[in-house]
DNA sequence: ATAGGCTGTCGAAGCGCTTCGACTCCGTCG
DNA sequence: CGACGGAGTCGAAGCGCTTCGACAGCCTAT
């Protein structure tokens, strides 16, 4: 392993100076620079990031905090991960991928540890147990959901409320009068996840304004749940005619069983999904959605996040507007015959 | 911050004692760790991991260096990072997530910056630019995947030879004759990313054993490719009964299709897919599925780290044997008429 | 009784880096 | 023409931990 100490050596110049060309913190002569640089190519040196860490009290690393769960958004999990690494990537930082598993310890050992300069987090719920560390602690962080408090804390999130009332307002457009909103599971919203609830207020508000008619179902994702949900959608409201998905896994069962039934996407119904972009163009229909951002929630996250580690950037909640695309599962709602 | 110092004051200890009994390296007497232990408490002292790294030369980080394309496989490969990240903690490491972004030299940062003392890489390409530099190195690391050269390296595979033969048993048992394999997209192929070969190479064989004619067919995911495709498959098979699908993404499309056409499945046509269970349960019909268990690939991985980096455990290839699970996409062939 | 071997503890020497203060040259201003 | 200040460099003091060798005390085997 090379060392600071051996580039120095290498190059003629001391230590410190070796170490002032790499963090640019004092000025140094065009020729010393040169020579270090050179030193440091000919030598392949790389600097210990132990010894920063301990030297600078600055890691690098900023952690993030993935949900276990794998129950639901993977995949939107998985591309806001993804952003938030390249991210903090172009700003010179790493990753440290932790899981919900740990809960609140998690948070103590990362910061405690010193082992990352700040976190990102996840699946957040209303009432999380994390945020009175978060709030207790100078660790900067931001929050990839909307807690009940915010105070004190940095959020980011897709603005779900004006998603749902999108929604309500394409359908209400294409002249539909009863619709349906297929939620998540049941189990997202007793563990409080805020995000589904929020996209049925907006939902609901919208759609009294605009006199729709609105029958809210949770719906685990697979076939037989949906099965048994669109029934009872059915039987309740005969004249459903547009439908709001929230739940990924629901959305190509609704399909299906729409199909079986002899309903056509989107002479008969329309549908609208609320997922990334790339899903709506992948199901069998090309479905009109309300995208999920997700890598612009990861990058802006890690913006917000470097921005409270250099110092400036205060707390505040950045709703992102959400946008409609209209792809081919929604059109205007069948004549009354 | 509390400093180890300062437990070893709070406790009428010495320094080193205390680090002892953290690390279990000395025995301590009995009075001595409770003293130790309970000072640790109420102190609230977690170790700096900088200073660890540095003074003992290792940081108890794995980095996971994962595709940075979200063009494939995503549940799957969110579910190995979780599998891995969850494994790891387990052996007291964690999980430092690197995009593939930076190709090789996230590979020579972070070895010769020792930010990690291990690495495991996914995706990884039959004849990878990263494996010169992994043989080249001291640091252990374990490919998820299955390149040209196996030597001086260990990898975790599912053995996708054997998933290929074990879909053609099953197509065969049930008189299938004609079959087709959906591919996954060009690109895949291009990439040389072997599993797909892999797959095709078994189930080609085996085919061929137990006399069935095979149709390969690469495709990308989505609606209108699998349907270009599957015309295609038609035209050239008309008698084609059963259908192998690697690309998750062409699932659905195909299912659909396949009702748009009035071919019942499992009825006229069988249909098995390679994929994680989950998936498979959650598909508008329950499919028939080769599993691919992401778990199992993750959690394997960071064993064979862990023993690596204890000093046992040598280079190898460990290939899981896959394993069919019938569901209610396959059925006996159509008898001729 | 005494040498030898355990057990439990301590002190000190780093690990490789950052950063502060100090120092030496210059060029510049009064 | 001397004092001053900025630019460029250096030395040294840590950062908080691990680990090695040393040593005191005790038990056992001779």
């Amino acid at each position: 392993m090379v060392t600071l100490a051996e580039v120095a050596q290498h190059a003629g110049v001391s230590a410190s100076t070796v170490s002032y060309v790499l963090s640019g913190k004092r000025s140094i002569s065009v020729g010393t620079r040169q020579r270090v640089e050179q030193s440091i190519q000919q030598l392949g040196y790389h600097p210990n990031a132990g010894a920063r860490a301990l030297a600078s009290n600055r890691s690098s690393i900023i952690a993030l905090m993935v949900p276990l769960r794998t129950d639901m958004y993977v995949p939107v999990m998985m591309e806001i991960a993804i952003a938030v690494t390249t991210s903090a990537r172009a700003h010179g930082y790493d990753v440290l991928l932790l899981t919900g598993e740990e809960g609140p310890d998690a948070v103590r050992r990362v910061t405690g540890s010193g082992l990352a300069d700040a976190m990102i987090l996840m699946d957040v719920e209303l009432d999380d147990e994390r945020l009175p560390l978060l709030r207790g602690t100078d660790q900067p962080s931001v929050l990839i959901g909307l807690p009940a408090d915010t105070s004190g804390l940095t959020c980011v999130d897709l603005d779900f409320g004006a998603t749902g009332a999108l929604c309500a307002e394409h359908l209400a457009m294409f002249g539909h009068r009863d619709i349906a909103v297929i939620g998540e599971a049941p189990a997202v919203y007793e563990r409080h996840t805020g995000f589904a609830e929020r996209t049925l207020d907006g939902l609901r508000s919208r759609a009294r304004e605009l006199g729709l008619r609105v029958l809210h179902r949770p719906c685990e994702g697979g076939f037989d749940a949906m099965s048994l949900t669109l029934a009872r959608v059915f039987d309740e409201r005969p004249g459903t005619t547009g439908f709001v998905v929230q739940n990924e896994s629901a959305v190509e069962p609704l399909l299906a069983l729409l199909r079986r039934q002899g309903r056509a996407v989107p002479e008969d119904v329309s549908v609208i999904a609320i997922c990334p972009d790339q899903v709506a163009v992948q199901a069998s229909v090309r479905l009109t959605s309300a995208a999920i951002p997700a890598q612009e929630m990861g990058r802006s996250a890690v913006e917000r996040l470097i921005a409270k580690l250099t110092g400036s950037g205060k707390d505040e909640v950045v709703l992102i507007a959400p946008e409609l695309t209209v792809r081919a599962s929604t059109g205007p709602a069948p004549t009354a015959s």
